[in-house]
DNA sequence: CGTGGCATGTAAACGGTTACATGATTTA
DNA sequence: TAAATCATGTAACCGTTTACATGCCACG
């Protein structure tokens, strides 16, 4: 009766937004956690139906209608979630191909670093913009809740780590621009 | 005859780090990119015997013997190693389960998200710590080394995550802890 | 010579995404 | 009522970790 971490977000969801379907709890994922967590329904209804036999989520209304089948978190529901929370988080194992292929960028010709660290500012940027959106509006449509504080504090590690990233990325491009300008160094020809 | 993320990782490291076994390359790896990319014996193995396959690396010296095969990068590897260089790079899924947990926080004692803030502070202090000394070592150790330059620029970025990620820490910390004098609100009580 | 660690490899299990199938509801 | 979209679900596939099996070598 081991859950996965799927079914915590979930259970962790239907507490702090309320009752939702499986399309909705995909939903809420996506606008709260998207930046630091993802679900697929391929994951998310199979856990819903694993909660349900275990008895830690009950659906509501219409059993036999197909439309929005909601489901509510019960207390021992809530009770598994509070065990889980409070148990030690584990580092998850860190992928990152951007800096990656940064790392091998002495193996290619030197625009294409460049290139993928001008891209990374832009993702960056883009995203850091939406935070930034998120920053101002949350406080307002959340009002009252007992989350918000937390939700708050995501945010803003989330803001943190973008405005490093970004910051560095202006240093980085510094640094290789000039290089370049100096010489063609270390570089291979293209090829394709 | 499409290739895993791995068999690139794999072509890299004999790129840059000159012929290794197996087992030597996944060393390779921990000490240099670890603390944002990972691979196991269970995929290394496997994607050698591919590129092998492919061509893109050959092994070198005693082939019947069954100690510390080494592997080196053929021409060929090396141009499909640039090609994917080259190639845009992905946003790897975000999972980090503390920022889940923190999300959480108001389901669970205040207690327990300060406890998982100070932990995260301890590992980031730890990283922080090694991260500082391969900055001041890994110049000398690699004096010449073309690729010492992007080495670097990938350390900074990690080492300018951590720091902002130690300092939000100290101020969330700040936050959480005294709110906690004034009230012991949005609490539940322990069950275990 | 035997024990422990180095090194290679494989199989099973797991977690996750993707693609697909299908029904229900809304809208034009 | 046709088309588009919402919503649920499943199966296949892929990447990855884990556990296990095994042989080699160095050192006592």
């Amino acid at each position: 009766m081991n859950l996965s971490r799927t079914a915590y977000v979930v259970l962790g969801m239907l507490a702090v937004a309320g009752d939702r379907s499986g399309y909705g709890i995909r939903g809420a994922i996506e606008t709260s956690v998207g930046y630091f967590w993802g679900e697929s329904y391929g994951q998310i209804y199979p856990a819903l139906k694993q909660l349900s036999a275990e008895g830690l989520i009950k659906a509501g209304g219409k059993p036999g209608k197909q439309k929005r089948q909601a489901y509510r978190i019960t207390p021992a529901g809530r009770a598994v979630l509070r065990d889980w929370l409070a148990a030690p988080f584990q580092n998850d194992p860190p992928r990152n191909e951007f800096l990656l292929k940064l790392f091998f960028g002495a193996e290619a010709d030197p625009s294409v670093a460049i290139e993928h660290i001008r891209e990374l500012e832009r993702r960056n940027l883009q995203s850091l913009r939406a935070m930034e959106e998120i920053e101002v509006l949350a406080p307002k449509v959340n009002a009252g809740e007992p989350g918000l504080k937390y939700w708050m504090l995501t945010l803003r590690l989330g803001l943190a780590m973008n405005r490093a990233a970004l910051e560095w990325g202006k240093e980085a491009l510094a640094e290789l621009e000039t290089d370049g300008r100096g010489n063609g160094a270390s570089g291979s020809a293209a090829k394709k």
